[in-house]
DNA sequence: AGTATCTAATACTTCTCAGTATCTCATACT
DNA sequence: AGTATGAGATACTGAGAAGTATTAGATACT
């Protein structure tokens, strides 16, 4: 016999409850998580702000780590993603550079909560190795991405990559990294088009200016 | 009337115990914060390891916060000096660039704990603008001891740096600290040469290949 | 010598939080 | 309709930790 389940607009069946208790669970620990970073986020927070309760997020996830790593598998799906997918080799090199250099930048800083949870589950992949083996697929699908995009427009752009796609990829997104730690530890510190100007160097395209400049001057600090 | 303290070898003034005993505190919570990590590095396992209590603590710090400033206060002397100090320019670039890419990574690897912790610090200190700002200096010192030992090598290396030196610290900094990320996340991703490699592609010196290796081979994975 | 002072030990308070046990009530099935 | 199921609420437990109050005992001062 089939059963026909009736609908009504706001009448859902247990299963599309369950999940939709489970994806404003998911919603609210992300933005929990974000705002108060992994260890001083705490499930009652997460839960009232899912405006439920500590009862629906342990009948959905099997602990706090648990749900930690359900929010990272679906927030590292679309990260790279976005800046990658601009990438337009009708442009020059040295613009592409920029633009893509400016928006990561721009990016993390504005989404900064992301940028410091990144870092403490670093920090906590460090000392958890089965943690950290739970992340390496995503970390290395990252990676792939974005050497794919690199390896591909290359020739578009006219130029060749001084290093394997893999390993400009590696360094890439250590430089990017590593210029966002630096930003967020000295926020005037740091030209905001620095990154730009690395990878340009990398690529052998030496800067604007022929010969050198000072090393103070107009140039903003 | 002078007071004359009479000294015997392990009768120590009041004042010195107290500084002995501030500084095993010190070293201890420099052991168990490296160990546990900032949020689950307890006073109790600091005193326990240094062999005294935690009213010993609260007679010598104000609080965890400002423990943890006080050791990071002098751990932070040290560090970049260690690498710094070993340049020298009677070595080729080439070599000398390998050298201290690979004593960096090294370092942090042998050292990981302290990896960990300061990318704790980091997070901790984006969500605590009065904790970033009680760091900013150490940082700023640390980015002018690279700056200068780069710009007062370069010559010597028959070099020339192609961004101002304050600039090229902050990459190179960055850069080592992505790769130390990087290398945590897939130890085996990250070849033990690539942050040499990248340092040399911004100098403009091209790889000992003259021309393109493919990017799969006989190079470990 | 006798007293004051201050370091560090002991013991306690207060609080937070992950995880659990139990219960309720809507949905699903017969 | 009546019963079974299970999602999610409520209330609790137990561990652990920061910080505090008090105290003991050694050192310094007179």
């Amino acid at each position: 016999m089939i059963t026909q389940t009736v609908r009504v607009a706001d009448r859902l069946t247990r299963e599309e409850k369950k999940a939709q208790t489970r994806a404003r669970l998911m919603e609210a620990a992300a933005a929990v998580f974000a705002r108060r970073g992994l260890a001083a986020a705490s499930l009652d927070e997460i839960a009232e702000e899912a405006g439920l309760t500590k009862g629906a997020i342990y009948s959905n996830f099997a602990s706090k780590e648990d749900l930690v790593l359900a929010v990272l598998d679906e927030a590292g799906r679309e990260r790279i993603h976005d800046i990658t997918a601009d990438v337009d080799a009708s442009r020059t090199v040295d613009e592409e550079a920029r633009r893509a250099g400016a928006q990561f930048m721009a990016s993390t800083q504005e989404e900064l909560p992301l940028l410091l949870l990144a870092l403490e589950l670093t920090a906590y992949s460090g000392r958890n190795p089965e943690f950290r083996d739970r992340q390496i697929d995503r970390h290395r699908e990252s990676l792939r991405e974005i050497a794919d995009v690199m390896e591909a427009s290359a020739p578009d752009f006219g130029i060749e990559l001084p290093l394997p796609p893999r390993q400009m990829a590696i360094v890439l997104n250590a430089l990017g990294i590593g210029l966002s730690i630096e930003k967020l530890l000295d926020p005037e510190g740091v030209p905001d088009d620095l990154f730009a100007t690395a990878i340009m160097l990398m690529y052998g395209i030496r800067g604007r200016e022929p010969d050198r400049q000072p090393s103070s001057g107009t140039a903003p600090s």
